[in-house]
Parts: structure tokens; sequence; C-alpha cells
DNA sequence: ATGGTTGAAGATCAA
């Protein structure tokens, strides 16, 4: 089964194209970011349309999320991480389907650093992990997929000096994503390219980033052991970035057995 | 140091 989390970057304006990404590479599960559009106002119909069903946490402007499966809809979890009833943006739902646990995930993403902005990033990533060791403790196939705003290495990022002083390459962030992989989570995508130097998956509208290959890596999925025995492969379809109107960032999978 | 782009909201903010 191929799983997907892809960071759309406003479902509204993305509609074309994620109807086009759904029927070209028939994903089972779809983990949606940046939705940017209140509950009241997603295109469930035309997602129905194209043969998902799904459960939702949008938020009106920016944020939002929500996972998609083809079929069977998926059963609600959670919204939200715990330990913080004043947190209202919308960055974390929770579902089951076909016995996987899945989250999608909308990491802060904390720019600039030296403001509570950064702070709010590193507590979320905090939260993020509480909630993780639980899932771990199930002992389950879980795959916690998203926009993580993290860049975990420097060979994930095509300059160093350019995101020097960027939220996603900051050592705190970096070291908070390490402390969270290494409860026992497998970061899917490095796993199946260990070696691969350009293993990116976003780029930025500006300064021609795409056609400089000027990307780097901050969609992860991250397996828990049980769902890790099961990995086939992982990838990213770059394809998608380069379309008209493309989001910012391409959807990124994996498959499992 | 600056400016380069996009989406949603709305006379900017977030990324």
């Amino acid at each position: 089964m191929k799983l997907v989390t892809f960071n759309i970057n406003g479902i509204r304006a993305r509609m074309p194209r994620l109807i086009e990404y759904l029927a070209r590479e028939q994903p089972d599960l779809v983990c949606l970011q940046e939705l940017k559009c209140a509950d009241d106002a997603l295109p469930v119909g035309d997602i129905e349309a194209a043969g998902y069903r799904g459960v939702w946490h949008g938020q009106k402007g920016f944020n939002g999320v929500a996972i998609l499966s083809r079929g069977d809809a998926p059963s609600l979890r959670q919204v939200g991480l715990p330990d913080d009833p004043d947190d209202s943006h919308s960055r974390y739902i929770e579902a089951e389907i076909h016995g996987l646990i899945v989250a999608s995930i909308y990491l802060p993403n904390g720019n600039p650093i030296g403001t509570d902005k950064f702070t709010y990033k590193l507590r979320w990533m905090e939260r993020l992990r509480v909630r993780a060791a639980a899932l771990l403790a199930e002992e389950r196939p879980v795959v916690l997929a998203g926009d993580y705003n993290v860049i975990p290495e420097d060979r994930d990022t095509f300059s160093k000096r350019a995101m020097a002083n960027d939220a996603l390459f900051q050592p705190e962030s970096q070291a908070a994503f390490r402390a969270l992989v290494h409860q026992g989570w497998t970061d899917a995508l490095r796993a199946i390219h260990p070696a691969d130097p350009r293993l990116y998956t976003f780029w930025d509208y500006q300064a021609g980033a795409l056609a400089r290959d000027a990307g780097f890596r901050i969609d992860h999925l991250l397996l828990s052991p049980q769902a890790a025995d099961r990995l086939r492969g992982a990838g990213v379809d770059k394809w998608a970035r380069a379309e008209e109107k493309a989001s910012d960032h391409a959807p990124t999978w994996v498959d499992l057995a």
C-alpha cells in the first residue's frame, strides 16, 4: 500500500493538482497539510467523488491537516496534541484504517529564530514526542507522516550557509527531531535511500529554486518497528512539483507490505 | 543587505 504525505499549500487553490495526483498515483492513504481552509469550506464532495474519504482538522487562513483513504473511511482517533489546551493551531490529526495508525503532522515553521514562534516550535516538538512515545507503546504499525519543518542533517539541504539562520536548520530543531527518531522510529526515506545526496521534498517558489535543485528534505514518514517491518519502498513524487500551479512541497511516500 | 513567490485574507501575514 502506498501512503503519501503532501503539504498542498492551500487545498482550494490546489484541487486540480490534488485530483490529478490521486488519479495518477492512486495512493491508498494521503496525509495532507496546510489546507488553509475552514472545515465548513473544505471541498469534501470533490474528494469523495475522486473515491476518497477523509478525516479533517481545518483552519481558516493557515494550518489545517487531513487524512484521506481510498475506499473505506479512516476512523478518527485524535485531533490536536495533549498538554496545551490554549493551542488553537490545527496541526495534528490521528486516525486508524485497516489496522494501521496514521498521523498527519504539520509541525510549526518556527521562523524567525529568537522569537516566540521558535519557542512554540520546540514546545510543540516536545508534545509530539510525548504522543509518539505513547503510540510506540501500543506496539502496532504506526506512521507519523507530515511536514516536520526540520532539516535533519547537513546533507538534507542544498546549502548549509543559506539555511544557517533558519529555524528549520537550527541545532535545537535537529536535536528534537533526533530525540523523536531515537525513541525507535525509522526515517523511511533515509532508510531506503541511505546515500542519496539530493533527497529533497521542498523547493521554494522563489529565485528559481526548483530549476537549481535548491531544495531541502523536511517532509518525513516515521515508522514504528511494526510498520518498518513492512517497509518495501519510499520516494518523492517530484513530477508533481514541476506542474503548473504546484505546491512548493512534493508528495513523499512509503510503500508498505 | 536585499529581493525573489505564493495563498488566503482583506488594506498584511505566514511560509
